[in-house]
DNA sequence: TTAAGGTACGAAAACGATTTCGTGCAAAGG
DNA sequence: CCTTTGCACGAAATCGTTTTCGTACCTTAA
């Protein structure tokens, strides 16, 4: 900047102002800053600016991966990637954060606030560890996805209404004797289980305790046993609600070593969506999650707080999925 | 700081000496102002700091997704992961870089630049982007997976060897006729071709044109028209190597459209050895890369060098990979 | 006792930007 | 012709660190 200043014959303070679009300076100075800028390849100084202006343009990523794969998990991994070009697109990059900063553990909200991040997205995190509370609790724009904090901003999926959707459409094929493995104890199982319970009940559907059973999500190993032990229930089900489209190749095998077929003998259905679902032979039938929208939004939203922090409420949005109908839900009947 | 200072009756040079464990501060004084440091929630602004020494801990990362879906690739969101854990344990955060910053198209460079990173990794990217060129050519700390440039360190995997070891394994299996469906054109590609042929001619075996066909990477259905392709020929091969694992799904499907079994009628192999490979029925033979360590030993290599300029020399490091021996690959005779 | 050397600390400049406020000048108005 | 207003620009402070260099004091040795 003092080279371009030295350069057009004109102060640093000028310089700055013209570079910022700023007024208070001459339609031609303004013009011949420019043009210098670009001739000596000026690149701004983030530190200096954010030194000055307490305002980095970047956003910090929770994404610790409980069972370190988050990345490799499809569903996660797609809202980051959504994320991600949401926050470019608007001007703002991108940094994971970890629990330490440096080699001391000082938790996420120290090294937010020692990087100067403009804002947190929670993106896949255990929501009830204390350092996460801890953020949750500061004064920095923050938004999660998929789980409500009180007086924050959240971003959610609609598990309840994605889950009634699915037992709705299974109930339509004829189905009345439907299964529900489901992923570990989360706020989004809560919101699944509330969801197969209410449209089992609206249905007048009764649903055995037995039929709903538990494990693991993203594990197939783990919902294969609990396809296993669906199998062998004296009246089995007729139809099977997997945890993640991911389960399913732990859960299709269990069916097909029991010598069954899908859907012929049985029926299934995932959730997620994720690619491997329409790809797969037979095709999945399975609520698909709107990552695109979960991602873009979250980005939308945290972004549009970290700007207008006095006008912008902290609000819980809920983005809608989609019936991804496949092959796996036979017509009874 | 200042507040430190104040709270300890000392002067600011002193405290940072202090934190910073620098000598020429006593050792009462020290302990006091670490006391202080810790009773007043003292974060060291990295703004500052940055803008004072030049580095920010910080390394981008250049993962850049031709089709939009890196972060759905197990093999880079992996190598990502692992990447990400080794900077963080040394005390560096990671930052995607996009050719942009802020609304202008300025190019990954000057991204870097104006973000004061300390050096730059290129996991996943369109290698012959005259962006990614100028990246390259530059004076910036940079590590690249998968492309070895000129006079930069590199970490390969080793896909010559890994193509030589399958071909050798099913070879040992009694298979002759081999077929291979490769990837789009890259290095990478390139290098598995190579240990293809190699293996296949140290063998003594003679790979007719028709065996040899392309796909798209990690694009299943890509990979079921080229294998019904190999399917339809008058002598059709006994084995065939996929593209890679995600692939696979398409292709064992067109086996099966095609009335046969795997691998009693038909071996095939994968590449990658992602996660799904092992759960999937039946198991799928393979190579596995290691990704751990890919990831791992980029974090470590370039961190190095960023360290160390003047005694790190650029080097390619390869990193081996090892079989995965599933269930679709038969013993033939 | 005095000079030399070492130790603990502080003053101040610097990093590269932004921002406030003041100043000079030209145009406009009386 | 004088005053007021507005515009274009610059000087300088500032953000929170690090680092150099100077200084005061205390030991040690001659």
């Amino acid at each position: 900047m003092k080279d371009i200043a030295l350069y057009c014959g004109v102060s640093v303070s000028t310089v700055s102002k013209a570079l910022n679009g700023r007024g208070d300076v001459g339609e031609a100075t303004k013009e011949q800053i420019l043009e210098a800028a670009k001739e000596l390849g000026y690149t701004a100084n983030s530190a200096a600016r954010a030194l000055k202006t307490n305002r980095t343009y970047s956003i910090g990523i929770v994404f610790t991966d409980l069972s370190n794969s988050g990345f490799m998990h499809e569903y996660f991994a797609s809202m980051l990637n959504y994320f991600r070009m949401e926050a470019e697109r608007r001007g703002y990059d991108i940094t994971f954060i970890s629990e330490n900063m440096g080699p001391t553990n000082t938790g996420y909200l120290q090294h937010a606030r020692a990087r100067g991040l403009d804002g947190v997205a929670i993106i896949c995190a255990d929501f009830f560890d204390p350092m996460i509370q801890d953020l949750i609790r500061s004064d920095l724009p923050i938004i999660s996805l998929d789980h409500a904090f009180n007086n924050r901003s959240a971003i959610l999926s609609d598990n309840m209404r994605g889950m009634e959707s699915l037992v709705r459409y299974v109930y339509g094929k004829g189905h009345r004797r439907i299964a529900y493995i489901h992923g570990n104890h989360t706020a989004v199982t809560e919101n699944r289980l509330t969801g197969f319970y209410r449209a089992c009940e609206a249905l007048g559907i009764t649903v055995p305790n037995e039929y709903v059973t538990e494990c693991e999500y993203h594990e197939p190993v783990s919902c294969h046993a609990a396809t296993k032990r669906l199998l062998a229930l004296p009246e089995r089900p007729t139809c099977i609600f997997f945890s993640d489209d991911y389960s399913y190749i732990g859960g299709i095998n269990a069916i097909y070593e029991a010598g069954l077929r899908v859907p012929e003998d049985i029926s299934i259905v995932g959730y997620d969506g994720i690619h491997m679902a329409k790809m797969v032979s037979p095709k999945l039938t399975t609520w698909q999650q709107n990552t695109v929208e979960l991602g873009r939004i979250a980005a939308e939203q945290l972004i549009e707080r970290i700007e207008h922090p006095r006008t912008t409420l902290p609000k819980h949005i809920t983005v809608q999925g989609k019936l991804l109908e496949g092959e796996t839900v036979r017509q009874l009947g």
